[in-house]
Formats: structure tokens, sequence, C-alpha cells
DNA sequence: TCCAAATACTTTGACGTCCAAGTATTTGTT
DNA sequence: AACAAATACTTGGACGTCAAAGTATTTGGA
């Protein structure tokens, strides 16, 4: 199943003999598109003794940075950036897993708030241990490969409008 | 929907305040899950009106790339990294709109080849112009940007048994 | 005050991925 | 030659994601 060569390299040696273009673009799409898969693997199998997946352990985790570890749906899904569906789905198994509860909003009707269980807080304890541990699946990057990694893909999250940096901050 | 922060940055700050370790190793993890996120939306979306998704157009590609314009789907599975079932069901979606067809193997009657036919081999010269015009999702990543993913993510990719680097190039 | 528009969440449905199990065929050993 | 093990693919099931539509509630004008 390993190969002994780069597949990567490959794919571009047969765009550029197609006469395809924007391989550079190719390139990093699929280094990041295989990466995310890596980690991703990674990340699930360590989670997977304790119930959870990567995202419903990132909904404990925000959950527990706030005051009252508590959060109303909607600004799970503005933080996490991941669909209305999806957080809905997310709190419900975390809900059939007594990690989280579904409490009504005190002023607004319309909003449920998604709030930390003492088991969640518990739980979410022992899965950022588990996570420290294989280094959130990106084992094999040194600290300048994070380092990199990281500022390079805050240019594609600005150019995609993930977030505006506001004009007295710009780097 | 916009964020005036970074939410990324916020995390890590979060992380620091509550004593939680590897904050290095989880904004890298978080910052490449995020950009799959991006580059796989805006790819999925420019392939749309083509039928395709970036799956789909990796099939297509990978054969059109061959001799032949055939391959064994186990070493589709290899070159793409995919799950066996995932190619199994990758196929059937080409072969139902009639881009792909499936064929026995001469000799090995275990083996099922997938064979590009002709609308499948102008499909795919339709998508490759269109993922080039999108610069597959990257835009926003710089020249440097891009160099510098592919290099940190390729250390990923060697530690993680990708392949194998012959001893005559390492680099 | 009234009501259309916006907001918040849920539901439903189409896909995609993986794992595990099942079927068919070939390989490697004895 | 015989047969257990490996290989190749498919199937079925559990999940996860997103889009679109539906329900309930609040907001912001006219």
């Amino acid at each position: 199943m390993t190969l002994d060569f780069d597949p990567i390299d490959e794919a571009a040696a047969n765009w550029r003999g197609a006469g395809w273009a924007a391989v550079d673009a190719m390139t990093a799409a699929t280094s990041i598109t295989r990466a995310h898969q890596i980690l991703s693997g990674r990340v699930d199998t360590a989670l997977a003794p304790l119930g959870l997946n990567f995202s419903r352990f990132e909904v404990l985790a925000l959950l527990s940075f706030t005051k009252e570890g508590e959060l109303p749906l909607g600004k799970v899904g503005d933080r996490l950036q991941v669909h209305p569906a999806s957080v809905t789905n997310t709190v419900n198994r975390l809900e059939a897993d007594g990690l989280v509860a579904r409490k009504p909003h005190p002023t607004d009707r319309r909003t449920t708030l998604a709030v930390l269980t003492p088991a969640g807080r518990r739980r979410v304890e022992q899965a950022a241990v588990a996570l420290a541990e294989i280094e959130f699946g990106v084992a094999g990057l040194t600290g300048d490969g994070r380092r990199s990694v990281d500022a390079a893909i805050l240019e594609l999250r600005v150019a995609a409008g993930d977030f505006v940096v506001p004009p007295s901050q710009r780097r």
C-alpha cells in the first residue's frame, strides 16, 4: 500500500505533461486535502475510546471556555464555522451521551442554549489530554512547518472572508 | 457571519488559558481542517455544473493520464489514497453518467478495470479548465504560501507513511 | 399597531466516507 | 493436487456534512 514515489509529485508531472494549467495550485490543494485526511483519521482514532469525534470535541471545548459553560447553538456554529444542521446533529449526539444539555434561552424563545454537564466537562478534559498526546494528528510536522502552515492558511482564511482583520491589527 | 477576530487565535488563547497542552499542534490541525473546508467547498461548487465533485474528477484525471485510459479499481484507490468502498461508489456514479465503464481484467478475474469513455475524456478536460480558473480553491494563497504548505505537508505525509522516499532521492 | 422580513433551530433528503462482512478468485505452501 | 491465506471488489450499516424547506419567534418599519 505504501508507494515508492510521491503521488502528488507524480500527479504534478502528469498535469504538466497534459498541458493543464495551475499545477502549483493543484499540488497545494491536494496536499491540504491529504493532510486533512491524515490528521482527521488520527484524531478520530484517538477520540473514539472517549465516544467523541473532532466535531463533538470542539463543541465541548468551546463550551468549556465560556463563563457559564453554555452558548446558543447559533454561536457554536459561528465559532466553529459549521452548518446549523451539523450543530443540531452534533448536539443531539452529545445530549444523548449526557455530555451536554439543551436549555431554553432566558429571553429569546427562538434560541436554544447548549450547556456543558459535569460529565461533559470531565470528558473534554480527558479528550484534551488524549489529543495533546497525539499532537492533534500533526505529528511529523516540525515547529517550523506548523508555523508556516498557520501563516499560509491565514492568508487563505482571510481571503475567504472567515473574519475581518481590524485595521488596528493588520500585520 | 463574518467574525471580527480570528477564531483560531481565539481558540489558542482559550487553550492556553485552560492550561491545555500542544497549542501549536492544535492551531496547525485547525488551520488545515479549515483550509480543507474552504477549498473543498469552492472546488465542489466549480465542478457541480459538470456533474462532478473532486473525487470523481480525480478518478477521471488519473485515468486520462494512463496510456489506455484504464486502470484496475484497486490501483485507483492506491493512487488517490481512498478506501476501496469509496472507489466503488465513485466509479458507480461515473459509470451511471457514462464517463467511465467497467471492464473485466483480461487475465485476473478478481480485478475490474475502470475505462475512460470518450465522454469522460471530454468532461475531464472541461473540469481541468474550470478548476484552473478557480485555482483549485486555493485562491488567496500566494506562491510562497503554496510552496511552504507543500513542503510542510510533505513532512507530514512522509511521517504518515504515504510513501517511502527512495534513498537515492532523499532531500 | 401591524406585518413582512430576519433570525434560530430542526427536519428531511442527497451524498460521501469508512468499517466490517461477504463473495469470488488467485497465490503460495505443503 | 489441495487448501489456507491473500487479494479484489461489493454490499450494508453507521455517521457526518450540507442544502433546502418548515416552524416558531422576534425585529424593524410603515
